[in-house]
DNA sequence: TGCGCAACTGTTATGTAATAACATAATTCA
DNA sequence: TGAATTATGTTATTACATAACAGTTGCGCA
């Protein structure tokens, strides 16, 4: 994953603190209350989990570190993660089997469904961005071959600012 | 994966019979020779199993399928995978974990290398197209973060015009 | 020609990611 | 309250991928 390099990785500029994690996880309760969806103990635990890092998490480090002592079952959070997603709180890195919280800015949760989004990884320090991005030529380009896009996946490796 | 659905699923627009998959084997071979690689049995053995195949291919269906009598081991089957994606004969699908030949027109294996390339998945039959798309609106957006994109995967999933 | 290096393959074992299947518990609402 | 729904707990298994090392092959060069 990480190309040998000397530079710290320690700019952290999604890093929530607690009280911002916290913060994070009362929209999100609100959000599910507005949904009528159930915002339970797992998906919560999940869902700090994943905010409190400050780079795509992998499943496994969720399971990891869920309980204080000792890890959770596998399903606990893989189904807390699927949630998640659906409720657009998450997304799944595919290229890196990961989760990150969702950053987006634009849809401002009015559309709290799976959305589309892109992301900028850096093969460096393991950080990423979420970027909105205009998906229009690739609706285009699909439309062009009889193509209905339902969702789309756009994931950019390369060097991030700070790690070049 | 595939959504159930009456429709049949033999519109293999990228299907290649058995000359045409000797063809490409061909041409893969004098590309290979060209850049001072060796097309070595099982990589072309799992280049033929992948070309063979209408749509992207999991590894394991190519380790199933390597030997006409029992399967091959992992290790070879990966390290095929993996010399035939540096060498921009396949591509891998990171949504689908699966791996699908190189169907690009425009590069015309002049840059034989690992190249960005688009795809659009259909949640129905399972076939997929590649497509070239202007990936300039990216390296735009990345740009304005500082961001240096090295490589791009794009895959957008979706139905097909046949199982619309 | 045959030595020696580099590239490639064979093999065993293990590591990592994800889900199937079924039992139990909590929530909702008639 | 009791039936239906939704969610979690638990065990086991399946799918995906690589580490590590031994053996072989191709190839340039003394």
């Amino acid at each position: 994953m990480s190309t040998a390099c000397d530079h710290d990785h320690d700019h952290h500029d999604h890093h929530l603190d607690a009280h911002g994690v916290e913060a994070r996880l009362a929209e999100a309760r609100k959000l599910c209350e507005a949904q009528g969806e159930r915002m339970t103990a797992p998906r919560q635990r999940t869902l700090e989990l994943i905010l409190s890092q400050n780079a795509p998490m992998k499943a496994y480090d969720v399971i990891d570190r869920f309980h204080p002592d000792g890890a959770a079952k596998p399903p606990t959070v893989y189904r807390a993660l699927g949630f998640l997603e659906q409720m657009g709180l998450i997304h799944r890195i595919e290229s890196l089997n990961a989760f990150v919280a969702c950053q987006g800015h634009e849809h401002d949760h009015d559309h709290p469904e799976p959305h589309s989004a892109a992301f900028l990884l850096c093969e460096c320090c393991g950080q990423s961005e979420e970027v909105m991005l205009d998906l229009g030529s690739i609706d285009r380009k699909a439309a062009a071959s009889g193509f209905k896009v339902r969702r789309i996946t756009l994931e950019a490796k390369g060097l991030c600012k700070a790690c070049q």
